[in-house]
DNA sequence: ATGCCCGGAGCGTCCGGA
């Protein structure tokens, strides 16, 4: 079964280019993030004449967050983190997929640093660790999968120096995530290929794709259930190429 | 220190992104 998360950057104004990859990947189930759609605007006639069920939850202008199935069944299990009612943003949705328990995450990008933002990303971070923690002592298959804005470690990054006090990198934000894998997640792709430069993501400014100025963003955190039938996983690199592309490229896991 | 590029909202020019 092929997995695969994408940050969209506005599905409608990407929708022929996320058509196209579909068709061209056939990923079984796919997450995706940043819709930028609200609930009425997402393209399900579109998505379903794609060969695609979809569960969505959107808001207006930005965030909003998607899990589209091939074949097996999609029945939603929350479509907010726990742990703060008054966080309005969507980005977060849970459900069980076939048999396994799909976590779709958008965590907060959190810059500038200092600044609210940045505390509002901790707090999201910890209240994603609480309810992961949860999400394990079920031991049924689970993945937490998404734009999770954290680049692990200095591989993931073209140039580490110059993002020690960006939110993506902050030793807080590296910490936060490193304490959630602890739980017992296994970070799929770094698993894989444990030296490889990979990255899933290329800004739009200073020419950063021709340069490949990259960093690593996007992310499967399996629980060992999952883990141990990890086959294969990569990032579809060249769809970042497309005319029109987003700044994310997609990324999948084969498991068996 | 700033702009560099984008989608969305909505119609001039912000906001948010990373």
């Amino acid at each position: 079964m092929k997995i695969a998360t994408y940050n969209i950057n506005g599905i409608n104004g990407r929708l022929p280019l996320l058509l196209q990859w579909l068709k061209e990947a056939k990923p079984d189930v796919v997450c995706l993030q940043e819709l930028k759609a609200p609930d009425n605007r997402f393209p399900l006639t579109a998505i379903q004449e794609a060969g695609y069920q979809a569960l969505w939850h959107g808001q207006k202008g930005w965030n909003g967050v998607a899990i589209l199935s091939r074949k097996l069944p999609i029945q939603e299990l929350r479509r907010a983190l726990p742990g703060d009612k008054h966080d309005d943003h969507s980005r977060y949705l849970e459900a069980i997929v076939g048999k396994m328990v799909i976590a779709c995450i958008y965590l907060p990008n959190g810059n500038p640093y200092p600044g609210v933002k940045f505390d509002y990303k901790l707090k999201w971070f910890r209240r994603l660790a609480t309810h992961a923690r949860t999400l394990l002592a079920h031991e049924v298959p689970v993945m937490l999968v998404g734009d999770f804005n954290v680049m692990p470690t200095e591989l993931d990054v073209y140039k580490p120096e110059k993002y020690f006090d960006n939110a993506l990198f902050r030793k807080e934000v590296r910490a936060a995530y490193q304490r959630l894998l602890g739980q017992g997640w296994t970070d799929a792709l770094r698993h894989l290929h444990p030296d490889k430069r990979i990255y899933t993501f290329w800004d739009y400014l200073r020419h950063a794709w021709e340069r490949d100025a990259g960093l690593r963003l996007d992310h499967f955190l399996l629980n060992d259930q999952l883990a141990g039938r990890l086959q294969r996983g990569g990032v579809d690199k060249h769809v970042r190429g497309w005319p029109k592309a987003s700044d994310h490229a997609p990324a999948w896991i084969m498991i068996k």
